[in-house]
DNA sequence: CGGCTCCGTTGATGCATGTCAATGTCGGTC
DNA sequence: GACCGACATTGACATGCATCAACGGAGCCG
């Protein structure tokens, strides 16, 4: 589906996709969203942007890395983590195929990015990014866009962090992921878990038993329901939403996971 | 001082900076930062953006509000922060001078703006926004780079929210005030609180009796002292620092407030 | 098959922080 | 000066979540 996509928005000649770049892929699909591609365009972003595959548990980069790229994910899914200096952790958000990570005009990383599954991404190299801007403007009104709204999702997770009860923050991380699933499996009401207990722990500001607790609180009053530890169903959409702390005239507003 | 700066940045004649307009002097010195301005360019801005002043606990914006505008603080300071339906409320920030904020691709707020002391704000209107950018492509960049820093500071706070005690995060956000008040006092060990303990609390996601008891914990172990309720300085800063969880060879890095 | 490790669940207990309440302090107003 | 309300501090007590510990299932390997 996604050749599909690329047939559509750029109607060049098979030979512009070069098959042994697949990033070429995900290139078009992300810039073009903004505007129509011209088939040269797409061969130039090609020579532009490499790839890279991730094995799960494996790190893209590190906190205090020099932070000289800018990545897309083509598949896959990735956590990005902060620590104290003791080994505490948080994660401060789980991404998936099309996100965008490393957007820091910063010298450092400000954060560390590992797989959660057997990942590939698409690198922009930063020292090309400027020309890159220059050249492709909506790219850059895209990124500020995708900025603006992953600052907003930032403000949300703040909200869950400082003043959510430990049900609470379960039950709006599971809206998210249901909202996420909605837009790729049409029933929204499946939702798969990629990470471990303790990702979620870490994502959430719990431990993986406060997890797996108010899992089961949720479980004993129906609201979910799980068909393995890492795959489950919502059962009480509405009571989950309330858990959640959305009012059901804004359901279908928030939709990203960060 | 500003007008000092401005003169500096825009030679131009005085007539282009319009006396009754305050907000010329914010556009340009906010604008002028990645490039310099005509003369001209400064009275077409003068044209487009607004002024408006703000009592304490004035409201600028709510949630809900449509995002209309892209603010820029002139004077003074603004809490910004989001609720649950039950009233509990998490602050995401405190912005003051020279800061922006409405920076939503969205079509409502995410969040509500209130002014924490007297405030003057300059109004950029969205819909001349676009245009705007497309006219000073200086801006956009300096958008997505305020976007990208305010991103990285909403992490650390996510770090803070979720995985820091009461006193650690006390101490992180002192030391962000003190950071914050070295790039003006010179001293930077004196630190203005110009907010309720409520509003620390909304930020820290405590309660104000806990933020209450931090303060003393504190000034028990010697680390700052108060000269009023309002008025501290940090006595120890290296063990402020340690508290905050920020490693030394970090310590100039951290710079934003939000 | 048995043993091992990793992950998740559940129970018992402790502690950091929330809740409730009393008191103090400062500014404003009549 | 007396009164009042808003804000801050401190103490006594309650509780939500962390901590510590036991157990069970799934995958892996000899």
């Amino acid at each position: 589906m996604t050749a599909n996509r690329i047939e559509r928005l750029v109607p060049a000649s098979p030979r512009d996709i070069q098959p042994d770049n697949p990033c070429a892929a995900c290139a078009v699909r992300d810039l073009s969203v903004c505007g129509a591609l011209r088939a040269d365009d797409v061969s130039r972003l090609n020579a532009i942007v490499t790839h890279k595959t991730l094995q799960p548990g494996e790190m893209l980069f590190l906190e205090s890395d020099p932070a000289d790229s800018l990545f897309v994910i083509t598949d896959g899914s990735i956590k990005l983590y902060k620590m104290l200096p003791d080994g505490r952790r948080q994660i401060t958000g789980f991404l998936f195929r099309s996100d965008f990570l490393g957007l820091a005009f910063r010298d450092r990383y400000a954060y560390s990015a590992e797989a959660l599954s057997l990942t590939t991404v698409c690198r922009f190299p930063k020292d090309r990014l400027e020309a890159l801007l220059d050249e492709f403007p909506e790219m850059e009104r895209r990124l500020l866009s995708i900025a603006s709204n992953e600052l907003a999702s930032a403000q949300d997770q703040m909200l869950l962090l400082g003043r959510k009860t430990a049900e609470e923050k379960l039950a709006s991380f599971l809206w998210l992921l249901s909202r996420r699933a909605t837009l790729k499996e049409l029933d929204g009401q499946t939702i798969d878990l990629p990470m471990t207990r303790m990702d979620m722990a870490d994502y959430l500001g719990l431990t993986i038993e406060t997890v797996s607790r108010s899992f089961s609180a949720l479980k004993r009053k129906e609201i979910i329901a799980f068909t393995t530890p890492q795959r489950m169903q919502i059962i009480d959409l509405p009571e989950m939403a309330a858990l959640a702390g959305i009012e059901e005239e804004s359901w279908e507003a928030s939709t990203a996971l960060r």
